[in-house]
DNA sequence: ACGCGTGTTACTGT
DNA sequence: GACAGTAACACGCG
């Protein structure tokens, strides 16, 4: 469930918590796509501190003192706790424990969370890091529709179903446009409304829950939400009947 | 109490 | 090959 901006929050507030700390064991009761062996994992990061926590995309990145990262997708489900000596969360796919005793799991009841030890380094831009520029090029020849676009990790990094409609609407732009009918103009207005969308979000998050490691804040969202039936600017909510449910007014421009 | 929600991969079909 | 659509993963939550 989370998206980017929980993410963000996230990596912040671990990074506060756990920076600093050494890594005494690691353990692996349940990642089948883990890219290393169990026993790899805990011997190459037994030992090393914890220097950073950030955000690539939708992965959360845990940097160490020799250099290894460890990557952690939480998927759709998957949730962070802190324990005290033993974890007691169910769903367990991976526990760091450190030299003091606490320790971080991830837990995910579905197993579909996934840690990775080194991710490759990825040439697609993050979300945060995208221009007009980078659009127009990229999608010159594309038809499919932008909200489309906006969940594709290979084109940009670190949107989901929730962002994507609150994006667009910001932008005026119908979730339904063909990209490559775009106007130049709207692009701009899109790559303003992922960054001004995204970086609010994470702000209000902080700011209603200052020490957030899990779950996910929606109640600010002013499109995808269905506690909602009108826009800020008084629109109607439409929502579609499609299995990832698309949100948005006729406020938003339809190019096609 | 029961239906909704979320990302990715894998697959079919046009 | 581009693109659309769907199922599966399987439970917490309101």
């Amino acid at each position: 469930m989370p998206e980017l901006p929980d993410l963000q929050a996230f990596s912040h507030n671990l990074q506060k918590m756990l920076a600093g700390k050494t890594i005494k064991k690691v353990e692996v009761p349940n990642a089948k796509k883990l890219n290393v062996t169990t026993a790899e994992l805990d011997e190459i990061l037994s030992g090393q501190k914890l220097e950073k926590v950030y955000r690539e995309g939708k992965e959360l990145h845990i940097k160490f003192s020799k250099g290894d990262v460890l990557g952690l997708h939480l998927m759709l489900h998957g949730k962070l706790f802190l324990f005290d000596t033993k974890n007691e969360n169910k769903y367990s796919i991976i526990e760091l424990h450190f030299e003091d005793g606490r320790g971080l799991v991830l837990t995910d009841f579905q197993g579909i969370a996934t840690p990775t030890l080194n991710p490759d380094k990825k040439d697609v831009p993050d979300a945060l890091d995208v221009d007009a520029e980078y659009f127009k090029k990229r999608l010159a020849k594309t038809k499919t529709n932008i909200k489309t676009v906006l969940l594709d990790q290979k084109i940009i990094r670190g949107i989901g179903n929730a962002y994507a409609d609150e994006i667009l609407w910001h932008a005026r732009i119908s979730p339904f446009s063909v990209s490559n009918k775009i106007p130049e103009a709207k692009l701009k207005d899109l790559v303003k409304a992922i960054k001004g969308v995204l970086e609010d979000a994470e702000q209000s998050i902080l700011k209603s829950n200052p020490d957030i490691i899990n779950g996910e804040v929606r109640d600010f969202m002013n499109i995808h939400n269905s506690k909602k039936k009108q826009s800020p600017t008084g629109a109607a909510i439409i929502v579609n009947d499609a299995s990832r449910k698309t949100y948005y007014t006729e406020e938003q421009e339809l190019f096609e």
